[in-house]
DNA sequence: TTTATACATGTATTTATTTACATGTTTTAT
DNA sequence: ATAAAACATGTAAATAAATACATGTATAAA
């Protein structure tokens, strides 16, 4: 699904934070971000380009070491406003969470489909370590008390560790539910 | 994400269980495959001209009324092979959701932002229609005992009630938290 | 010291997806 | 009878995104 420009506010986002390169930006979907999007870094660049044609991005050049050039990128005040009016516009499309997975559970009619085991287990295996990954993740950036400056990303983590217990229970239930037969 | 022909895959696996039209399959992402996927009737009619031409469909025509011609399609022995091929394959990868609300909470840093309150108010509302949708669906479909010949729909739908559900708990219980302060 | 890995930035090509354009028929409600 | 809604099938254009091509520097490990 193409989405309707994401990745511009991802980038005005994270910029409005503190300014960063676009190889950070690109390592961001490594990490944080990457639990809930996507991108290339050939994706990235000319996009940087253009938000800055757009004026809502800037850089300053800087050397690392004898001649390693970065450009180093800023959000503008009208990046900023953009960003906010974004954050504060409704969100009222649910999108279809695009699961290959679940497409193809879904194709599978009988309840004594021999795939069906393994493709639950190999799920299972998948989310068990996504779970731990985000708890880690918890604990290593909110430890004991919630970073009062990260709010957000507080509320994303908690919600990420939700969504994947329940699906890790969903798959033992089913798998439970597929040996009692 | 330009997802890897996962569409392809969606047309044949609806085609294995009985013929359908271009249009037939069309509206099947507005009710069953919208849950977990999305689709155009532009992205739908050309590529089931390619599947054709790949030997994997084929059609019949037939007039409904008057003249209004319709392309009735079925699934090929190739295109039966090449579809449990993928399910039967590994689905090793977990695709980022890309979820615009989750985007756009990640980066409000104060838990005193304004914004905040509606922007759940406002989610909450669409995931407890979307769970009522479900588990009106679930009860239209597999009423009191699964049909032993759509499980994997079974599971499906199961699954989603349950992330429906985890999700408006996370939304309710952020609220709450909201208000105590 | 040399090699592998990470840092750093781009472009080209192909594929996927959305939105808009375009046309006509059949059925259902008024 | 007529109008609206649903049925039915395409194409065009624009945008989004993945994969591959392309090049070079700095740092850490062996």
């Amino acid at each position: 699904m193409a989405q309707r420009n994401k990745l511009k506010f991802i980038i005005l986002g994270l910029l409005s934070e503190k300014e960063l390169t676009g190889y950070d930006i690109t390592k961001a979907f490594d990490s944080d971000i990457g639990e809930f999007w996507s991108a290339n870094h050939s994706q990235i660049y000319p996009l940087l380009k253009r938000l800055e044609d757009d004026q809502l991005i800037s850089h300053r050049l800087t050397i690392t070491g004898e001649k390693l050039e970065k450009k180093v990128y800023s959000i503008t005040d009208q990046g900023a406003k953009e960003l906010n009016q974004w954050i504060g516009e409704p969100t009222p499309a649910l999108s279809a969470t695009k699961d290959e997975f679940i497409l193809k559970l879904y194709f599978i009619r009988k309840n004594n489909d021999p795939r069906l085991a393994p493709m639950l287990t190999e799920q299972l295996n998948l989310h068990k370590n996504k779970l731990i990954h985000l708890q880690q993740q918890m604990e290593k950036k909110f430890h004991n008390q919630s970073d009062k400056n990260n709010f957000g990303h507080f509320l994303i983590l908690q919600h990420a560790i939700q969504r994947e217990n329940g699906y890790t229970n969903w798959l033992i239930e089913t798998i439970q539910g597929l040996k009692s037969k």
